[in-house]
Order: structure tokens, then C-alpha cells, then sequence
DNA sequence: GCAGAAGTTTGATCTGGATCAATGCGTGCG
DNA sequence: CGCACGCATTGATCCAGATCAAACTTCTGC
């Protein structure tokens, strides 16, 4: 765990390697993933006094960590840095609301379609075409919990696209792509009606 | 329709009167409200070029809109703009988290009771007491398609809770609080198990 | 290499909310 | 006034995904 919700809100940080999973939680135990961090991504952002959600390693990460009081310092000093950051936030508020719309009106096959899809092609900077081998770094439970669904929901639909023909699960949570046009369509919802 | 997602972003709103739906529709006619806008908030960051959202009046509004060359002239002019640009835009990503939380974590009956108060103090700021009765401009479907159900689920949600003496239902779309204390504890979440 | 734990898949059954189908009920308009 | 249209409620039934319950597979440490 690296930071926690509610806490005060001391540093900032940048991801530089590995994978950061940012976790809202009830009392009562049920806990919602809101999104997963990747090299070159924030978190933790400093408009707030607390944190405001609770951050957590899934995988071995290094981060680069500023305190509030030396950004306070830097964004004096590079007024452009402000833009910046600015910028970054929007785009996580974008995210976002992909992410609602994903959760409140995709059924369980299109929303890990979706998870596949994204998240290889946020892991993959580097390579500009659609990357056929994705390599998941956190567990079903993760998945389950970044949208909405249990770990036993995400197995079957991945077994079911395995049945299909559309994708290969390799051992360590790698996935191949071997149908692209089709994971596409599903993650791009059904086809629209004429109208 | 005020502006519409896909389309060239050349202006940015601020909400004086009224109140605003920010839509994200799928081309097979699925729809989502990402937010309601109230009055003193803005929607369409400048931070794209092209709008993400489509925004549509719920009531009759005032919009105070800058374009977006205004906008850059004033952010030169007034540096501390930008700063708190970043801090609004913050607090809808911290909105957009919490509405994340909703969809993918919580019964029908707890998103509709977090709705009823989550938007009652949004729209009340001038009091600051817990009020006690309610206006929601917007019809059923708006919030069904906020919360991810439909109109029929959150039309039997609100009766049942009128038959369990919790809210009354008045005329032109008011709902009372009777039993304040029983609603937030349902908002809330069910009562922790000791652990 | 083996034992145990942790994570994953698969199967059977259940259920919350969706869907389908009327029925009510204000509100504006001829 | 009445009637029609857009919303809202209520009822009956269905089904996607949850829950409960085993296996099975993969890692980890010894």
C-alpha cells in the first residue's frame, strides 16, 4: 500500500515502473478499483488535503514521489508545469467517465473486451500498432474490481472468447489477440441498428 | 442540446441558471449520464479539441460560455485562473470516482437514496443544514440513466421507500425527507461488520 | 520435488434488476 | 370540458450475473 484514503495528503507521485491500482472501499468490504496507473501516469493529485483514494502496488513499481511543498516550489517556478498537470488530470477525468459508462450500461463481455483492449494499448507506449500479446500484471480480482464484476464473471468470459476463437491465455496472465476485428466490434458494442 | 460529443471544442460553460446533463451515448442508442451540472459549475474542459460530452438542458438555463481564444487571453492575464481551473476540474474527477463507486459497488436502492442526497445539498449550498425537501428538475429516465437502471427500477426504488415511511413524494417531482437519519445510513452503506 | 497456499476455472443454483405489458395521472390544447 | 400525449407507477416474468461450492493449476518456500 503506498497511500490510503483519507489520510493527508503529503506527496504526489509519477509512476516510472511496474503498476499502481487505485482502490475506493465501504465499511462493509466491497471495494471498486477506479483505475490503474502505468509508467509516465500520476496520481494522487494535490487539489485535495486528503487522499482521496487509497493506492496500492500490483506489481514490484517504482515511483518518483514529490512533496506538496517542493511541487508548490516547482509550479513557481515553471509556470507551464501547472498546464501540465492540469491537462493530465483532465484526461483521468476523461478516463473516468469512459469508465461510467462502462460500468453502468455494458454487459460483463463487453466490459472485459473493453479492460483487454485498453489496457494494452496504455501498456504498450512504445509500439504504435494494436499489439497482438497483452500481459495482465494483476490478479482476476483486480479486473473483477476495476468493473463491477466477480473474479467467477471474468473467468467465464474469458474462457468463453477462448471457446471462441477470439483470444489465447498464455501462462502468467498473458492474453493473445488472434480475432483484433472482432474484440473490437464487441468493445465498440453491437452494431448499430439503421435508423 | 448544448454542445455535442465528436464536436470541434470551442467554448467553455459556466452554469448561472438551471441545470445541465452531461450524456455519453453508444451508437446502439445505450445512454449514460456522466453529471448533472448546477448552478456555479462549469462543464467542457478546454483541456481537448473536441468536445467528449453531450450536454443537454434539463431545465430552462443561463449559461455564462467563454470561447476558448477568450479564455486563453484571460488564463494569460489572470494566472491564478488556471490554478483554479485545476481545483473545479479535480473535484469533478473526485465526483466522476465517487459515481464509479456507485455503479459498480452498490444496490439499486443505495444509489437512489445517495442520488436523492448527494443532489439535494448539491443544489442547496446557500443552507447549510441537512434539508429536508428536495426538487429534482430532471425525469426519471435522467436518473435512471445516471445510476445505470431504468426508469421502472428507480420508480419502484422511491415507492417503496414512501410505503417504509423514509421520503414523501409531492407534486412536480419534490420528495421530502422524513427519515433523514434512516436515509443516510442507507447512503452510507450497510452498517460495518465487526471484523 | 513436494506441500501448502494462493489464485483460477468450472458447475449448480439463486436473485436483483431488466424486460415486457398494462394501467394511472397530470398538463396543455383544441 | 374532455381527450390525448408524455411521464410515472405497478405487475408478471425473465435472465445476466451473483453466490455457493468444488476441483484444478500455478507459484513459493523449504
Amino acid at each position: 500500500m503506498i497511500i490510503c484514503e483519507g489520510e493527508p495528503a503529503t506527496s504526489i507521485f509519477n509512476v516510472t515502473q511496474g503498476v499502481v491500482k487505485l482502490v475506493r472501499s465501504s465499511s462493509d468490504g466491497r471495494t471498486q478499483i477506479v483505475g490503474f496507473r502505468v509508467p509516465g501516469e500520476f496520481f494522487a493529485t494535490p487539489a485535495f488535503e486528503r487522499y482521496t483514494v487509497t493506492a496500492v502496488a500490483v506489481t514490484d513499481v517504482q515511483l518518483c514521489r514529490f512533496s506538496r511543498s517542493r511541487l508548490a516550489g516547482l509550479l513557481r517556478e515553471y509556470p507551464d508545469l501547472l498546464a501540465r498537470l492540469f491537462e493530465m488530470s483532465s484526461a483521468q477525468l476523461l478516463a473516468s467517465e469512459d469508465q461510467v459508462f462502462l460500468l453502468g450500461r455494458r454487459t460483463a463481455r463487453e466490459k472485459v473486451v473493453t479492460f483487454l483492449l485498453d489496457f494494452s494499448s496504455r501498456t504498450l507506449l512504445g509500439r504504435p500498432e494494436p499489439q497482438r500479446l497483452v500481459h495482465l500484471p494483476m490478479a482476476r480480482v483486480d479486473i473483477a474490481d476495476f468493473l463491477g464484476l466477480t473474479i467467477e464473471t471474468v473467468s467465464r468470459v474469458l474462457s468463453s472468447l477462448v471457446r471462441e476463437g477470439l483470444i489465447t491465455v498464455g501462462i502468467s496472465r498473458s492474453v493473445r489477440f488472434v480475432d483484433l476485428p472482432a474484440l473490437m466490434s464487441i468493445a465498440g458494442g453491437p452494431e448499430p441498428v439503421i435508423r
